[in-house]
DNA sequence: TTGAACAATAGGGAAATCCCTACTTCGGAA
DNA sequence: TTCCGAAGTAGGGATTTCCCTATTGTTCAA
């Protein structure tokens, strides 16, 4: 089995040192540098690439969150391994937005970090139990939403087809053209549709749009 | 502790036995009632009405999926527990949709299963792992698609300012009240948006910023 | 130190959008 | 049947937005 290169990201030289011991117990694994925060990383990325990052959440000078975004945007192979001491909800949701393949607890046992390790070189994700639980309360949330939104005022046909044209970009003249009716007609639909919503012109209709999800991007 | 009341549905019969056979290990759950399909299951619910039901996912007649969402409908309180044999990405989204509050593998261990059933009947979520594992997938290819847009252009502190106000559905007008500048100034910032953008007028400017979530709603 | 590039400011006129009113059609209720 | 309300159609005039041009101040490098 060839090697895997990791990058430990953390601004504890006590904590890096104690998890490249941990590391070392994996014969596969190889430690190839180390950074103690984002800028730091960065500087390290461009001499040294690695297969895996793992990434402390909290740091200074540039955090977990805009280090992963950083560095995916300059190097989108890599993968990252988000590490925390508690769980946040904000950063998760942060890091996962970031683009990390995995996101643990720093107290995870040493199976916990085999796991996500090989789990993320073959190309897969990995969460431990206390971030899957988060985790699935968030999915209920966007899910709740939706469910809520159920409230909505009722829209004509041509409301709706008028509705979609907008949130796609087209102007009045466009969407007369569109659907063979005056540009004039066209307003009048539209300003049904500011009464019905509620908002007073165009760029709200597709805030209001996008907000309950009524036409997906 | 008050029984926790249950229903099964699932069209084969051996399952039922079975999974009843662990349910009784829990003293403090009491299986109800069975059903061996959506249909069913709709009229078992008219007489009795459980805390939790456990729903398979693949069924002939009327599926789990079809039959979550009638049984919601009808009765919103019901928690319902989404058994599946494997897993399928298509099927677990629609199941979500539909409202389930867990969604697990049916070759769970009784560990698992005695957590989900706390967990859903005071309130929360339960996934196992093997869907998080699917879930994570499934945002990363949400990631995957912002980054792999083009570029995103510079704005200047003043176009961020101004953008982030547009969005929130401000016109030319109340922007140059609320940062105190001629509207005149607000619509030459926006111009500069929409050549940096490539955008025309402010919906569409509105739209690309959702679009590439450089503002989050 | 002197341009050059750029950010921020703003005006005038053209274009698109918004508000109010009005006509037609069609299906269901009195 | 007749009548009413809802949906679809559209025009006139006010308002807002958009495009082009221009000035001022700041930074940075020749």
């Amino acid at each position: 089995m060839e090697t895997i290169k990791v990058i430990l990201v953390d601004d504890h030289k006590i904590f890096r040192d104690g998890f490249r011991l941990l590391l070392q117990s994996f014969p596969y694994v190889d430690v190839i540098c180390e950074a103690s925060n984002g800028l730091e990383l960065l500087k390290v990325l461009e001499v040294n690439i690695p297969d895996i990052i793992f990434m402390d959440v909290n740091m200074p000078h540039v955090d977990g969150v805009e280090a992963s975004k950083r560095a995916l945007e300059k190097y989108p192979d890599l993968k990252i391994i988000a590490l925390t001491t508690f769980l946040d909800d904000d950063y998760l949701e942060q890091m996962l937005m970031a683009g990390v393949e995995a996101y643990m607890l720093k107290n995870a046992d040493i199976e916990e970090f085999e796991k996500a390790i090989l789990k993320v070189y073959s190309g897969g994700n990995y969460f431990s139990a206390e971030i899957v639980a988060l985790l699935s309360d968030k999915l209920n949330i966007l899910r709740s939403r939706k469910v809520q939104q159920m409230e909505l005022p009722v829209f004509t046909d041509r409301e709706k087809e008028i509705l979609e044209l907008i949130c796609k970009g087209f102007g009045n003249k466009e969407i007369a053209e569109k659907i063979f009716i005056s540009p004039k007609t066209v307003e009048k639909h539209k300003s049904s549709l500011f009464q019905k919503t509620g908002v007073l012109n165009t760029v709200n209709l597709v805030i209001f749009s996008f907000k309950h999800q009524i036409v997906n991007f």
